[in-house]
DNA sequence: ATTTTATTCAACCATTTGGTTTAGTTTTTA
DNA sequence: TAAAAACTAAACCAAATGGTTGAATAAAAT
């Protein structure tokens, strides 16, 4: 196995398509099947599906068959596990914020003193 | 232009690399030169050096000149919206820890009756 | 003035991605 | 039992990715 890829690799990537994002989005909802998560989108039905297993291997949703259908639902461990990660660079966009709040304050005291 | 991709596509593909992350991880702690950024990795300086690039267009690092030596500095903002996008889906990863929790508690309930 | 250092650029390569189409497989419906 | 529906699988394609090497550029040090 080359695949000893990290798991936000996966995620990561997962979340850098915008038709990704969008089924993720719909799952939101609720459950769904392949076909109903593909009709939104300009693509064939095995171009969706392709995103449909791609999001599944990134463990991002979980699939049980009924029949000749794939129900699909949100698996939000991975999301949590992302944002887990980017929470660390939390304090630098805060830490920019107050700055600028700061440098808000500083104008308002100038303009009424 | 092809380029009307969305910035999140940008950003969330930028996270997807190991290296990548390893660098913005790197710059929390300061500025760095890119040859201070590549060191650390088994990979030819030119290859490094892209992957900084890469940063860069997602927005994820500034640059600026300083002689010879290009430093980088990280930029957090691209960060915080990606993490507002993850938000979304907060309640979902949050509810399943509430549920684990329930019962964990009802097995507790039961041990200690 | 030469060499060294820090970096980009360009060409190349293998693999992955995002898409297609056509051909199966398996249920369900008629 | 035959046809339709909901999928996957496989083969293909163009473009992007992640890496390499070798040459070019520009500033600093000798």
């Amino acid at each position: 196995m080359v695949q000893q890829s990290d798991q936000l690799d996966l995620i990561f990537q997962a979340l850098a398509d915008p038709t990704r994002r969008e089924m993720l989005r719909r799952l939101a909802s609720g459950e769904q099947s392949i076909g109903a998560l593909a009709s939104p989108f300009e693509m064939s039905f095995a171009g969706a599906s392709k995103h449909v297993r791609f999001l599944e291997n990134a463990g991002l949703i979980r699939r049980t068959v009924r029949g000749r259908t794939h129900m699909c639902s949100l698996d939000p461990a991975p999301l949590s596990a992302a944002d887990e990660w980017l929470r660390f660079y939390e304090r630098f966009w805060t830490e920019r914020l107050d700055a600028l709040e700061r440098e808000l304050n500083a104008d308002t005291d100038k303009e009424q003193p």
